[in-house]
DNA sequence: CTTGACCCTGTAGCGGCTCCAGGGTTCATG
DNA sequence: CATGAACCCTGGAGCCGCTACAGGGTCAAG
């Protein structure tokens, strides 16, 4: 197993975050604090660079950051019951859904409106349909 | 035609918006500043009802604020053509089929972790697929 | 020695509100 | 007339999850 220190640039290239993104996470507390060289350049290894990949996996999953704080610390504890995690997916797929039949109502909505072509303003249902009550 | 001054607490229960979120609209040029009592309490009229009710159908509707103020400017110039109108539905039509396609996707990937039950974290597929690379 | 790629800190901004502190006003009741 | 409740005011901070500076420091190649 090799281990020797990257720099910040190239764990935003292993784990596809962001620099910026990466620095506001040890911010907040959700990445550690790396090592520094002598100039203060920060210094990863490898439980950084997973632990970072679990985070980005989460938020492409759609997890809060909170969450994702919840996700990891059980991570932690790999004897402990993982009920917690369940309840979060749980919790998240009931928002996705909620998420997604909103959206399809309002497309339903804007599908009616669509295409009202070569009108003028006076006459354009886009319009009517905004101002009725 | 009544045209009574109604207080901001009356026009936040005609229209369904927020008092704050009224003083905030007001901030950003969404909606004129009304007329003020001695005492400077905001006296607001029928067109303001009118046009925070077309705002808010609009929100409803999802367009962004700067959309909204695009389609209150052609609301008031009936005899301009309302290509503007169609090309913010169509444009804002897209988005939400997009989210609507992407949250889809992430349903796929949440039902497929969820009811994890009676493990221990060692064992735990949702922990597990967010470790896995 | 200079150039350019990288790194640092700290702060401000995005959208669209929402909430709060710390006050002023108005009106009905006692 | 005093008191209280319900309303109103301003200005500023906070929410989420970044992202974008400004204004510097560091390091290796040519
Ligand atoms: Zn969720
Ligand atoms: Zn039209
Ligand atoms: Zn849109
Ligand atoms: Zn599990």
């Amino acid at each position: 197993m090799k281990n020797s220190p990257i720099s910040i640039g190239q764990l935003g290239k292993r784990s596809g975050v962001n620099i910026e993104t990466i620095r506001y996470y040890e911010k907040i507390a959700l990445l550690p604090p790396p090592d520094r060289t002598p100039a203060g350049y920060r210094q990863y290894d490898d439980g950084h660079v997973r632990r970072l990949r679990f985070i980005r996996r989460g938020r492409d999953l759609g997890f809060s950051v909170e969450a994702i704080r919840t996700l990891l610390s059980l991570a932690e504890h790999p004897d402990q019951p993982c009920g917690g995690a369940d309840r979060l997916v749980a919790g998240h797929l009931a928002d996705v859904e909620r998420k997604i039949a909103d959206l399809s109502r309002l497309r339903g909505e804007l599908q009616g409106l669509a295409n009202c072509c070569g009108h003028v303003v006076a006459e354009c249902r886009i319009i009517d349909s905004l101002i009725a009550d």
